[in-house]
DNA sequence: CCGTATCCAAGGGGATACTG
DNA sequence: CAGTATCCCCTTGGATACGG
């Protein structure tokens, strides 16, 4: 008799890889950064003038942030007045393909995801949540 | 003569739909739950045990907003004890397709931005920091 | 121009106890 | 079992002013 072996999911810990990997970008702007780099060198203000909203802080933090992890490079022309400009690095360019194909997601799907979402949120729940309470109270009684 | 075009690179609204994509997994937790959530359907407890840190408050509140969303389907079952199933949808597929393509990038890449990381955090950057003070120096004497 | 320093408000998120 | 409610801390992140 062939026992169907029960499939071991293996447990996400705080210390794999996946979640160290994920912690690089899933972050409030990190994304967004990666994509406004995109293809060119790109100066600070440059940078701060595309992501409409973000802040200078947020956006050298951020940046900082991926020139520690080796994602973006950051040089600083000693010119008057001062120039700083970022590029992505051969690493952060690999990652950048993976961020594009979730913009394209966003492009292509966002607007089927919020049409959704407001059916989700018109959605009487009331009879389920009775159900459940008469449920509950056969159980209560039991126990 | 041909002018070479300035290339017009489109700025990233708040209401732009690669934002709004974009900002539905970038979460604390969001595409560990995707990860988690994977190839099969999964209970509450299993969810709960399989991310380990997670609280219970904050995978609830996940796998609401990712329901809200169309992203998982939550079905539950009127027994007892009571039993809360979750699985993607069809269109949360699609976009675990790209999410286990940033796990990839992550188990292959890791340990690279990790040691990179370490490496930058002993640069010694003094000597561009006074560079860059001279320099100061000489435009705010001659503004 | 390219940031840093400081302050401060809002809310993300854990711990615990309790409920459907 | 699968959550909710409450409390509370502590980080995130904006605004502003200032420095390299």
């Amino acid at each position: 008799m062939v026992t169907r072996k029960q499939h071991e999911e293996p447990i996400i810990r705080p210390d794999c890889r996946t979640r160290r990997g994920l912690e690089l970008i899933a972050a409030q702007w990190s994304m967004l950064v990666v994509v406004a780099l995109g293809e060119e060198t790109k100066r600070f203000s440059q940078l701060h003038a595309q992501i409409a909203g973000i802040s200078k802080k947020m956006l050298t933090q951020v940046l900082r942030e991926l020139e520690r992890n080796s994602l973006d490079k950051r040089v600083v022309y000693l010119v008057i007045p001062p120039m700083v400009e970022y590029s992505l690095t051969p690493l952060g360019l690999t990652l950048r393909e993976l961020i594009y194909a979730l913009r394209d997601w966003s492009e292509r799907y966002i607007e089927e995801v919020e049409r959704r979402r407001t059916e989700y949120d018109q959605q009487d729940k009331t009879l389920l949540q009775e159900q459940i309470m008469a449920l509950v109270q056969q159980w209560t009684e039991a126990s």
